[in-house]
DNA sequence: TCGAAATTTCAGTAATTACTGAAATTTCGC
DNA sequence: GCGAAATTTCAGTAATTACTGAAATTTCGA
């Protein structure tokens, strides 16, 4: 690795998390690598950069591919395959968000509704059990309509409303002082908006 | 396993996505199998119903109770220990999202303020690279203070608000229309939306 | 169509993580 | 405090996942 410190930091510790986030290492440090290079790099590249086998790298891209997480490029005169991510950081939370959903919710609001259709056909109606497992599908459902919902809005006009944020609801229910500081939590970021303001009244 | 199809269904299947949420097999049917039954169960039980060694059973335990998940209860006349989940299911939303950030986003944005912070005391300016980490570290800070300004909802008054979905921004953005459907989206519920689900289950 | 460059596959192995049974520790009624 | 019940720890082993190098396959210019 000859990598400068920011990077050779930013890529190790991404490679650690990486485990968290249902990725393993390798495929981690090469997301955060091409995550922080200018240029599109290609398989060799990566390797050199990160001491992995060939192979490794190739089913790392293989991986990151399936999550969308990468973008392939060519350039010309040159048949080597180069790999980016996108530049606009909220098309990667998105899809983040999209795939994870797909992973690791889905599944289950699937499951829910077969387990819940096959109990309906047999006898058992009013078992805790199934009223369970109906509350969660509810919540499931409600959940990811929210999201499918939310998912919708462009980023230039749901980024204002994420820094809105808790005020959405004072605004949304005492419309008429909605005047004066709709900028609400805005400039209050990094410490500070514990100050009276919060609005959660009860 | 002398559990009813349905419970032992969604047992199986808990503990096969728990891979994918960063516990294991057996956390994931432990969790399943308290979140479905009525009563507090004890260790034993546990082993007896999902066939686990005792050990690995108290390791499960124990990782549920460091992600908080379970809450451990006492009967009287009995020293063993009695686990349940929370009744309410958006308890249990509040305390998976909050454990999921601590686990996952809180150390990266410490990382990437650590980061900015020494790159700022030594030479280095408008590397693209610095660039590139405090896009992040403002992304992250933004989405974080977002989640915890909408933590701070009440239960009874983030449902509605979700209902709402998308349709807070077209509120927020021509108030005067607001008058009429604000329950918007909220009777779409059952199965409108709901079609081009991801049906992959097993 | 050929062949060199690029990429992928895959069997074998290394590393990590999960699980067990036995032993140690804690808990609590007596 | 004593001792049985309950729980936890831990070293050893099983199972899973990650990684490699060699071989197979694909790609594309000539």
């Amino acid at each position: 690795m000859k990598l400068d410190p920011v990077k050779q930091e930013f890529v190790l510790h991404f490679g650690e998390m990486g485990s968290r986030w249902g990725i393993n290492r390798t495929v981690g440090q090469i997301y955060a690598l091409l995550f922080l290079s200018e240029d599109p790099l290609n398989a060799d590249q990566i390797c050199e950069e990160l001491g992995f086998s060939r192979s490794n790298v190739s089913m790392g891209l293989k991986e990151l591919q399936a999550w969308n997480l990468v973008r392939l490029q060519h350039q010309v005169g040159d048949r080597r395959d180069y790999f980016t991510t996108p530049e606009d950081l909220w098309e990667i939370v998105r899809t983040l968000i999209d795939e994870r959903k797909k992973r690791e919710i889905d599944p289950t609001l699937s499951k829910l509704r077969t387990l819940l259709l096959a109990a309906e056909e047999s006898s058992v109606e009013n078992d805790p059990t199934l009223k369970r497992v109906q509350e969660l599908k509810d919540l499931f459902e409600l959940l990811i309509g929210w999201y499918e919902d939310i998912n919708q809005i462009p980023t230039d006009r749901l980024v204002p409303l994420l820094r809105l944020g808790a005020a959405v609801q004072r605004v949304l229910m005492f419309p008429e002082r909605m005047t004066g500081s709709l900028r609400g939590r805005s400039e209050a970021s990094g410490k500070g908006r514990s100050d009276g303001e919060a609005a959660d009244g009860d």
